[in-house]
Order: C-alpha cells, then structure tokens, then sequence
DNA sequence: CGGTAAGCGGGGACTGTCTCCGTTTAGTAC
DNA sequence: GTACTAAACGGAGACAGTCCCCGCTTACCG
C-alpha cells in the first residue's frame, strides 16, 4: 500500500502543507476556495497542486479524510456506550454538526453517498458507509429502526437533515430538532404510506 | 405597481426574450449557466442582461416567478380536493418534484426558504411561504400535524428531502419513499426524543 | 420630423482554472 | 566531494466566466 518508491522529501513537505492550507481554506471559504490562492498560499506554484490533486474533488477528500476516519471511529465508540438506536441517533447528530460547521466537508460527504458518484467508492465514501451500516444494522437487529431501509438511505436523509438545518440558521442550532423528526418516521411503526 | 413610465418596447422585448432563453438555460445546465452565455442565445449584450437583471439570482426568480406561483395555485386547487393532511403531502411532493426535476429551481427555492436571504421577502418567498402556511395550519387543525412546527420548517425539510432525493437517483424516484417518512415524523405522535 | 432620454452592446479589467515545459534539486552511485 | 538523472517545481499563459463602463443607437413625444 506504501509508494512503490517514498516520496522525494520536498514533494512530501509541498503535499503536506498543500493539505494543510486546503483544510483551512475549505473550512474557511467552502468548497469553492480558490484553487490558486491555496497553491500560494502553501508557497508553491498552482502546478506542483494540480500534480499532486488532479482534481478539487481530491484534494477535499484528502483534505478531510482523517476527520472522516474520526467518525468511523466514533460510531463504534458510540455503538459500545449507547443502545443501538440511541448510538445511530448520536452518530448522526455527529455527522450534520460536522456537515454544517466545516465549510467544504458539505461538498465531501454529500458526493459521497451520492448515487454514482466517483467518490462513492472511495477511502471517504467507503468509512461513512462502513460505520452507518453495522450502526443501522444494530439497531434493526434491536427493532428500533425500521427494517426496509438502506444504510445509505439513512445518511443521504441526514445529509437532507443539515440542508434543512443550514437553511435555517446556517449554524447547527435546529439538527437536533431536525434530526428528531427523521428518526421519528424512521421507527418500524405501523403507518408506510 | 405598473411603472410610472411603461417599458420602451425594445426593452420589454429583449426583457421577455431574456427571460425565455435563461429559463432554458437554467433548466439545462442549472443555476451556474453562463450569463453571457444567455445573453448572446438572446441576442443581446451583455450589459443588457445585467442592467435587466443586476444578480444572477435576480434573473432566476423572474425566470420562475410563474412556475412559483402556478405552485400556490396547485396547493389551492389540493386544499379543496383533499383532506388537509393528504393535501399537505400532495403538494409538498410536487414541490420536490419541481426542486428536482427543473435543475435552477433548486436554487431559488432554497434560497427562498433560507434564513436572512435576501429573495426571502420577495415574490417567491412569499408565495412559497403563504401556500405551505394555509396548508400546514389547515392539517394542524385537523390534528394530523404536529402543533410545534413552523411552516416555513415544513418547507425547508422538504428540501432536504429533495436533496436527498437527488443523492439517491438524480431523478425523483425516491421523493415518495422519503417524502412520507417525513410526514411520519412529523405526526403528533407521543415521541419527540 | 427633430430632439432627447432611454436603452443598447461589446470591449476590457478582473478573477479563477488548469496545462505545459524549461528549470531546479533530491537522492544515488562512485 | 562530485557528477548524474529522474523527480519535482513553478509560473507564464490560454481559456472561460463575471460584471462594469461609456460612446452609440433608437423609440417615443410633441
């Protein structure tokens, strides 16, 4: 998995401040943050950024692929301390803060379990689904969570959630309340329309 | 409300002419087609555009006030037919419907239902916001709406399901399916976490 | 028909994206 | 240390989009 041959140690220094200053910025000016002004930033020419992230799709997703590992992280933390339900219901209010509050990780996360999308498959996309799924699992298993729904059905609602909480305040203050009305049609009742 | 001097007949052709063109426009390639772009598909130049329309989101509600109110007249027409809450649902799906299916709609409606956005008092925010309140206190008196939402959060959680919808298909084929399990939650069950 | 204000439109300044290729340099071999 | 080479750099420049400015045109009124 490590490069054939280690990076030369200037490519690795420009690769990490490159990151660095991308997290910043994202965070900062959102997903659109110029590109440019990231590479000079960093103190490097906008070539040596495009040789290193061919695309602003991976540089976000490198970006920001440790806070989402730290998520994958935290379900299972949850999932030892919580209830099944309660745990998925946790997470997820995890998940939209970090949606909202971190400009640019909206962009991330919404590519990432959207239908075809070619971040779908990758290091991101496939953490996030990873913990949804043994959570939502768990909590089907419990039957608090009604059996006919897809892992990635429910992070596509949550990321629904953060829109409409963004639209609100723009802060994070409605998720919960947002969040509560979500997981209330998500329990097996006996009402499907 | 007329103006005070009525529009010089070239204005009020290269006016509608503007209007027709980005409507297509924006359906096509959604809210970022290229003003200049429509400008030349015109016939125009582009000062002109932008002396008609001083924003881009300027332009896109006049693209779409039409379609915005054909909505408030649909949640009218539902009203009578149905009873409130099935009412309520009905149209909240056709909204989505629209949010999805015309890419530029998406913008405005969101933007429209937005907290502090400035097209929030205007004609689209205003038609949006009064056709989904007499459908929502309609379906509270009925007792089958919660008491404790407000209609305009009504409105944007539909455009989170809309967003979610899209993440799932690009089409609208999931609109239903998340459609009622928002109106599941939004049930005045017991529950409310 | 002539005067004039309303309206036109495209040139151009600016910002951002992304590529190309001549130049620099880290790592290696001796 | 020195010399070599492939890897990496970086910024100039082509392109696309936004938006303003201002000299020119024309619809309308008397």
């Amino acid at each position: 998995m490590a490069q054939v041959r280690p990076m030369r140690a200037d490519a690795r220094r420009n690769y990490d401040r490159l990151l660095k200053v991308a997290a910043e910025a994202f965070a900062e000016h959102g997903e659109n943050a110029s590109l440019d002004d990231i590479a000079k930033r960093a103190g490097v020419g906008s070539g040596t950024l495009y040789r290193h992230f061919p695309t602003r799709q991976a540089l976000l997703e490198a970006a920001y692929v440790d806070r989402i590992e730290a998520l994958g992280t935290r379900a299972d933390e949850l999932a030892k301390e919580l209830p099944p339900g309660e745990a998925l219901a946790e997470w997820l209010y995890e998940v939209c803060v970090g949606t909202i509050q971190v400009r640019g990780m909206k962009a991330l996360l919404g590519s990432a379990v959207a239908d075809g999308s070619n971040l779908a498959l990758t290091a991101c996309g496939t953490h996030m689904k990873g913990a949804t799924q043994r959570l939502v699992e768990a909590a089907q298993r419990e039957g608090t969570l009604r059996q006919d729904i897809e892992p990635i059905e429910v992070l596509r609602l949550a990321h629904g959630v953060s829109t409409a909480s963004e639209l609100a305040d723009g802060q994070g203050k409605s998720i919960r309340r947002y969040l509560s009305l979500l997981t209330n049609g998500l329990r097996p009742a006996a009402g499907s329309e």
